[in-house]
RNA sequence: GGAGAGGUCGCAUAGAGGCCUAGUGCGGCGGUUUGCUAAACCGCUGAGUGGGGUAACCUGCUCCGGGGGUUCGAAUCCCCCCCUCUCCGCCA
């Protein structure tokens, strides 16, 4: 239900060579198949005997309305047949349920390929298509070094992490006075960027999903174990925006005239980052709880090549406004998702960590995601539906943009400047403590 | 949370064990008529999954909120769950 069945009995070559490139393995394609093929043939038994069973039992009615004794010998060799060829019927019918739900299983183990243009490679084979902005040297001329954003949050007052520690616990920030209001303010100039300029339509989603949604945009079976679950009333906590915008749709069928559809969302993410401990996740660089503005496409399969680009130009206007170096990645085979035909990390400089920090990600699932939530597009009225594609990418993620802000926009008197487009929001700086 | 009423083809509605191959109306599409529009009339009008055919097309089966059960046979009877509406309770 991921990679279509149908695309698989005609292109198996294709999506085994798509497994190989990610590093999947390409075994389940030829699994899947020969599952296929039994479920077919089973499943096309199980109609003709049914098919057999109906007219037996159409006959039985019509004879015992034309005064035939319900206890009649005649009757009863027509129920005993009935009763017999349901057996048959019972007995086939396990045997295609079993084969479905095996060959659900093997699909979703089955990766998207990656669209031809994307590097082949482990991760070291991405490619930086693109910078902008100079990156600001750690040290200046005169030798001042640059804080990392967390010393710069504490002496500034505005990020508390042992408070968010002791209250929910660790990796949970509370953003105090200044950095609550930059918060909001980010949240603010995202939604109205995308919304006034870029013609997204703003929605504001649950923060949390149900089992359904989760499975339906790959949380579930893949990543389970990175969502926070309410298990009394079978709940996921969001780890994106991307799960219950996307899932709006599930099981739609949208008219051509409807389309694209572009929502741009904000939400909370939540995310257990079991494990995760260390540099690269020091101060607020990588957290259980940050916020995120989403921005969610549906579209033409024919148009999802040009939005993935349009979509990665949406993200880098935020960066721009903000006065943000960056470089745009094309990650590689082996570096895209599971799910993903293609994608683009958005990597901002903060000199104050010396690291690019990954602020979005923009990806087309091409038909993967529609096909597993059922999502499909009339192409002519009165036509028959076709599984769409969908996109999306952060814009932004606020955490580490807000990293990155502090660790650029920090003076010599260790205020912090604020960027150009937040100042009507939150004046013209963050006075040092 | 408690009590009641419901969930049927895009929408509305009929259907109460075999005559359902789910009827009818509206909407939509095509046609006839027409100076144009409208009206009238005629026809078509869901999804899934198999089989046959180069194809248009033909054809089997499944789907009446979801899942189980009863029966020779279920939209229809029984059980569980979900959702919507009304009233009550609680509450930002």
């Amino acid at each position: 239900m991921s990679v279509g069945i149908q695309r698989l009995r005609d292109d198996a070559a294709a999506i085994r060579a798509g497994a190989v490139a990610k590093g999947e393995d390409p075994e389940r394609v030829d699994e899947a198949l020969a599952v296929d093929v039994r479920r077919r043939e089973t499943s096309g038994e199980a109609d003709n005997l049914r098919a057999e069973r109906k007219q037996v039992s159409e006959r039985m009615g019509a004879a015992i309305k034309a005064g035939a004794s319900p206890g009649s010998s005649d009757v009863a060799t027509l129920r005993d047949h009935s009763t017999q060829l349901g057996e048959r019927i019972a007995a086939l019918d396990a045997v295609v349920h079993e084969a479905q739900s095996a060959l659900d299983d093997l699909l979703l183990l089955i990766p998207n390929p990656p669209d031809a243009d994307v590097p082949v490679g482990d991760a070291s084979a991405s490619v930086i298509v693109r910078t902008w902005g100079d990156p600001r040297p750690h040290a200046d001329t005169a030798g001042v070094i640059v804080q990392p954003h967390w010393e710069i949050a504490e002496a500034l007052g505005i990020i508390d992490l042992a408070a968010g520690a002791k209250v929910a616990g660790s990796g949970f920030p509370i953003y105090l006075g200044a950095g609550a209001a930059l918060q909001r303010s980010l949240i603010d100039l995202f939604l109205d960027l995308h919304t006034r300029e870029h013609g997204f339509t703003e929605v504001w989603p649950p923060a949390v999903v149900n089992s359904a949604s989760a499975r339906g945009t790959g949380q579930i079976p893949d990543k389970e174990d990175q969502m926070y679950v309410v298990t009394r009333d079978d709940l996921f906590l969001v780890p994106t925006a991307e799960v219950p915008v996307t899932n709006i749709h599930r099981d739609e069928i949208i008219e051509a005239a409807a389309l694209p559809i572009r929502y741009v969302a904000y939400s909370p993410c939540f995310r257990r980052e079991a494990g995760a401990a260390g540099k690269a996740t020091r101060g607020i660089l990588r957290v259980h709880q940050f916020d995120k503005v989403e921005m969610v496409c549906f579209e033409r399969p024919d148009a999802s090549g040009d939005t993935l680009e349009w979509l990665v130009g949406r993200a880098e206007v935020a960066l721009q406004r903000l006065g943000l170096a960056y470089r745009v990645k094309l990650m590689a085979t082996g570096d895209v998702g599971f799910t993903q035909a293609k994608k683009y990390d958005l990597e901002v400089w903060a000199p104050g960590v010396e690291d690019w920090l990954e602020v979005s990600s923009v990806s087309n699932f091409r038909d993967y995601q529609a096909r597993r939530m059922n999502i499909r597009w009339r192409p002519e009225a009165g036509g028959k539906p076709e599984v769409l594609h969908t996109l999306n990418g952060s814009g932004l993620a606020l955490a580490r943009t807000v990293a990155a802000i502090l660790e650029v926009y920090q003076e010599p008197d260790r205020s912090i400047r604020v960027p150009d487009a937040l100042r009507p929001r939150l004046g013209e700086r963050i006075p040092a403590a």
